[in-house]
DNA sequence: TGAAAAGTTTACGTTGACGTAAACGTTAGA
DNA sequence: TCTAACGTTTACGTCAACGTAAACTTTTCA
């Protein structure tokens, strides 16, 4: 009987266990569980152990990519709902237009505060070698 | 005797009251006052109220910029210190390099990050313009 | 076969970043 | 003069995002 999984290389339809999200991604389980406890994941079961497909690990995928950007959990929750608009009604929708246009003049904003700290960045750093060779004291 | 600030036009060194930085920030009091609290600010004092300078109104636009990018406050603390490179310790000069080198990877990772959440975005807009174009039902 | 590894649930603890309330002093202007 | 408006300290409360521990079951493999 086809015990799909295993860490082998004849997986299939490409399921992954817990353990194998955490370190491929770099996150504790009870981080996973807890991405779960609160709806962005919903990996289905086999018996009481979870079982997540390549959809679920592009959900977590796009979680930690919010959280590197500063974003809450529930910011990525809008997010990732607005790549699966099941959404037929036309309220909803100019809704999610509104709120992608917000994200988006949120992203610029960040655009132009990294490009501010970089410059920053490179400044202190030539400040910093400079010292370095003015340094032959001491 | 030359009473300062005032909300007048006379101000000659510049100096800032807290409801000035909170309304021009747009930030709490009480936030400003955190900042104190954990080493961020060192506003001086005139008898007990706090009077910030030219430099503190500098450091806060840092720290809530860093906010904006998803910085915790240590985080920002350790960036705004690399401004102010007192340190003449040349060990202490290669470590600051070494932590300028480490945002910047940090900063260039949130640039990528960002190119592709726009990117979903923008495709994620299309699409639900497309639901709105195709709804002349219902 | 039997111990180690990996999985599970439940539940209390912790940390950062403030919010909020109380109780009080100082200053400005109608 | 007196009441807003603004300032202060102290201290407990809160919320998100997990950490950590306990107690247990199931799988794996030497």
């Amino acid at each position: 009987m086809a015990k799909a999984v295993k860490n082998s290389s004849t997986d299939i339809t490409s399921e992954y266990s817990i353990s194998q999200l955490s370190k491929e991604f770099d996150v504790t389980t009870r981080s996973i569980r807890h991405y779960e406890d609160i709806g962005l994941l919903s990996p289905t079961r086999r018996g009481q152990t979870r079982i997540y497909s390549q959809a679920d690990r592009t959900r977590l995928r796009l979680i930690l990519r919010g959280k590197r950007l500063g974003l809450s959990l529930e910011d990525s929750r809008e997010i990732i709902d607005m790549y699966e608009p099941g959404k037929t009604n036309i309220d909803q929708l100019k809704k999610l237009i509104d709120a992608i246009q917000q994200q988006r003049s949120k992203l610029n904003q960040q655009l132009d505060d990294i490009g501010k700290l970089l410059k920053d960045l490179n400044r202190a750093e030539a400040d910093c070698i400079d010292a370095l060779k003015t340094n032959g004291t001491q």
